[in-house]
Formats: structure tokens, C-alpha cells, sequence
DNA sequence: TTGAATTAAGACATTTTTATCTTATTTAAA
DNA sequence: TTTAAATAAGATAAAAATGTCTTAATTCAA
């Protein structure tokens, strides 16, 4: 559904979100190693986020990244479209070059309907909505 | 969503769907030009939904695929099940080993409902129910 | 001011996905 | 029986995604 590399993005953040003193930056290492994440490839990762503007990130000692925007604000998909891209849940599911009304494939109109969850879903759910479910504490990140 | 080899196997049974006489075979060859995927590429991806079960195929002279099921008992979750796995939809959203009511990450709670409403999607709609709408000429494969 | 710690950036490597090419096998019909 | 037509199968190539390594730049604190 979500590329690797979303999956690490999403992740970082929330744990981030739970981690978060919004006044220190928290080091991309020791994210790395709690979420068992390649170090190199979550920087790499992290960086697009900052491109975002979702986080910004320090250089340096006691450097790493803090969040720009209140967790409460962040919401999954903008994660998710800084990431695999704007158009992650707007493309036509059998990849013909355009998907509006105008243009339907034979799965358009079926889709539409399960489509809406997910991107309801992905635009209501913040990162906030989301920890709140660590206090369960079978749940994971 | 889905992968391009999905996507590619998805529209070739909805083409043959759509061409079915259900007794003679449809060239590889043909589809290959009508929908515009490389023909060796497709020949690949047709060789899994061969396996599949799905449709079969014949060599030579007169050859190529036709249905060994009806059109109206395949049901869209079949093809992509046979294509991208049978875990596709079951997976978890964040990449964690397991995903079920007894380890939860934080999305899983509020992913179900809509990942009910794409499995169900993809397990209801049978090809029979998506050639029906190219009878609106607008409609594309 | 220097040194240690830390991310940025870019080069490189590996793996997976997508695409192509060649040869083998099968089928139908001349 | 021979030939043309078609898919099967396997080798190879190209592109994209994932992962690693090295060096540069920055920051804090001793
Ligand atoms: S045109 Fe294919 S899903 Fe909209
Ligand atoms: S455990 Fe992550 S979606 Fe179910």
C-alpha cells in the first residue's frame, strides 16, 4: 500500500510524536535504532519530511529533528504525499493517464466508494489521534 | 496500489472479458496491441493467471488464452490475490510482522473499517459486473 | 579554538520490478 | 510431414527502490 520508505517515515514520526519534548531535537540514530531502520536510508528518508516542512532537523551535537507542526496538525496523508507523492490515491487503479468522471476505466466508478474511506481516513487521522493508542499497551509502532 | 503487472493482468481479462466467444483462444499478440503492454512483459504476467487457474493457455497455430472459469465467478481480489499475493490487503500498514486484533501498531484500530471496504470491493465485483460499464462508450480499459 | 557529535549529500551497491531478446515447444493446417 | 504461428521458458538488460559507505558541513561544549 505505502512504499518502504513511508512505512519508515510514518513510523519515525509517531515515534517522534510520543518521544517529543518539542523543544530538543532527538537524534536520527537513536530512532534508528529503536524502530530498527537502516541509519543511512532513515536520513534519507527524514530529509524529505524536513522538505516538507514537517520537521526541521539540527547538524551537529546534540542535533537531530524535532517537529515543525504540532502533532495535532499532522495528518497521515501529508506524510504519505511527501513522501510516495501527491497523487498516491488520486492515480487510476488500472494506471491508464488520467482518473475523473470525464474519464472512467471500468473500475472508476466502483472504486470511488472504498476509495473515499482510505483518503478519509488518511486526511482525518493526525499523529496525535494515533499515540494516544500507545497508552494500550499491546499496541506497537 | 497495485503493481504494473497487476495492473497489466487486470486489464487483459477484462479485455478478454470483454472479446470472450469462451471457445476459441485470444491471441497474446493482440491484446499485446490493443492495450499497449510489451507482448513479452504480458506474456509473463498471463502465465501466472495461467497457474492461477484462472484462464489457460494453448501453443501454436490458433493459440493463446481463454477462460477456464466464467467471467462473472472472477472476482477482481482473484486476480490481484494470484498477481501481487495473497497478503496484499492483509498486511500490515506500517510493515509490522503481524497484523491482527492481538498485535496492533497505531493505525490498525482505525484502518479496518476502510480496508473492509476495499476488500469487499475487490471481493464482490466480478469481471462480468466491470464490462458492463463499457457499454457507456466513455468507458476505457 | 578545538574536538566530538551529528545530519547532509553524494557515490556506490544490492535487490526488486519492469522490459527485451533468444531459443524451445506446441499446435493447426497446408 | 512440413511449415507457419503461437506461447513457454530462460537469459539478459534497464530502471526503480532499497541499503551502505564516505566525506563535508554544522553545532555544541570543553
Ligand atoms: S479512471 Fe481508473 S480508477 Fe478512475
Ligand atoms: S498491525 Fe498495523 S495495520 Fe494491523
Amino acid at each position: 500500500m505505502f512504499s518502504l520508505t513511508c512505512e519508515h517515515g510514518i513510523r519515525s514520526l509517531i515515534y517522534l510524536a510520543k518521544r517529543d519534548d518539542s523543544s530538543n531535537f532527538i537524534s536520527i540514530r537513536e530512532i534508528s535504532n529503536d524502530l530498527d531502520i537502516p541509519f543511512h536510508f532513515l536520513t534519507k528518508v527524514l530529509q524529505k519530511l524536513t522538505e516538507a516542512g514537517i520537521i526541521e532537523s539540527s547538524r551537529g551535537a546534540k542535533g537531530g529533528i524535532r517537529f515543525l507542526k504540532k502533532p495535532e496538525m499532522i495528518k497521515l496523508s501529508e506524510i504519505v504525499f511527501a513522501i510516495d507523492g501527491e497523487k498516491t490515491f488520486s492515480k487510476c487503479l488500472i494506471g491508464l493517464n488520467k482518473c475523473d468522471e470525464q474519464n472512467p476505466c471500468v473500475l472508476h466508478d466502483l472504486w470511488m466508494e472504498p476509495k473515499r474511506t482510505v483518503t478519509s481516513f488518511l486526511s482525518k487521522s493526525t499523529l496525535n489521534d494515533l499515540i494516544i493508542r500507545l497508552n494500550n499497551d499491546k499496541t506497537r509502532i
